[in-house]
DNA sequence: CCTCATCTGTACCGTTCAGTACAACCTATG
DNA sequence: CATAGGTTGTACTGAACGGTACAGATGAGG
């Protein structure tokens, strides 16, 4: 029986909805949620609290705009990345990214949507179906390159496109979190080109 | 210029810190380390305020405590498992535990040592280098075990099984966070099966 | 049985936190 | 220019938190 907070009706209430949404996301990024204080998202954001409270109701329904926030810029660029893959060469170019994400953050971040749903999965049962669902899409982002590239008869007919895409996706958000932990992006590097040789494998054009 | 609180030097004092450190362990993988108070842990192991800040100084080195006991237990146990590896066989075995693991607790925990790592990579950097290092002994477990299969004639030469154990490693510890998230263990035994058909894609015996 | 270091119970403190109250402020519309 | 709905500043509250003080209990060695 939660109410649902008012959607800002003027284009000034937008611009402050979304400013305390992207400083949030950027405090719980590098904090954590919970360490992550209403106040300090406020100061950062340059706000007052009736704002926040007028527009979120409260904290947990500022995360969970921060969660559909992260799902609408991280996820849904993932998937434009994604759609544009046509090659095995592509497909090597979206992996580098990945790579170069971690080494431009000097590997203090890791995924945005895996840190948040490492802690908020146990925590709020709606962030985490929202964390689910945008893992999905991720997935079959995924899963429809290599479709792609099995349509150009460049990947085998043998290949168990979602398997490898639930593989790929795993694979990347376990090594960002080692990567995270010990600071190391020649790690990632082996582990991504690890599982790049992997699907490559199923490589059928030569 | 931390001052380290005295280990326990009676039977009953061990006895006490062992039980603060293992109720504050379970709490901590149920609720995370931010959202875990000092004063439930005692709560739970039915100590008073007194002993907890005697034996650990402060909250932080509770912690500390806690990330060293999870690498004592955790980490440990699967070196041992991992050292029995001797077959194909047995190596599926050990995938099938880590799945087993995740079904028995309805995949509501993850890995005790992951989910730590994600909560305090970014807090505190001494946890942060117990973590990495737990992580790089886990790691070269696994490549021992690989190793062993190798010297049997089981696994081919071309194999780099540093590389191998890294990416392992990294796809369970992504695996657990996605099925923690999406509560779907299907996609664990899937992810698995991958990885476990990947690494005997280099089976020379067969 | 005394003694002293170790261990433990509990009351307390200052701070920080999420959340509320309420008045004042814009600004679009008529 | 009136006014109403949307927006914002600020002071406040009660609870929960980490941490401290200090007295009392315990038990092993002399």
């Amino acid at each position: 029986m939660s109410r649902t907070p008012p959607a800002p009706r003027t284009a000034k209430g937008r611009d402050s909805r979304e400013r305390i949404v992207e400083a949030a996301a950027a405090l719980m990024s590098l904090r954590g949620v919970e360490a992550t204080s209403v106040d300090a998202v406020l100061e950062e954001a340059g706000a007052g609290k009736s704002q926040l409270y007028h527009y979120f109701g409260d904290k947990q329904g500022l995360v969970r705009a921060v969660v559909a926030h992260r799902d609408e810029t991280v996820v849904h660029r993932q998937g434009e990345l994604l759609a544009a893959v046509r090659s095995w060469a592509d497909l090597h170019e979206w992996f580098d990214g990945v790579l170069a994400g971690q080494v431009a953050s000097r590997c203090r971040v890791g995924c945005p949507v895996g840190s948040l749903a490492g802690e908020l999965s146990e925590r709020d049962d709606e962030s985490r179906r929202q964390l689910a669902a945008a893992f999905t899409r991720w997935e079959q982002d995924i899963a429809a390159a290599l479709d792609r590239l099995r349509a150009a008869g460049l990947l085998s007919a043998a290949a168990d496109t979602a398997a490898l895409a639930a593989m790929t996706l795993a694979t990347i958000q376990g090594a960002l979190l080692l990567t995270r932990t010990t600071r190391d992006p020649q790690r990632l590097r082996t582990v991504l080109e690890e599982v790049f040789g992997y699907l490559r494998s199923y490589d059928t054009s030569g």
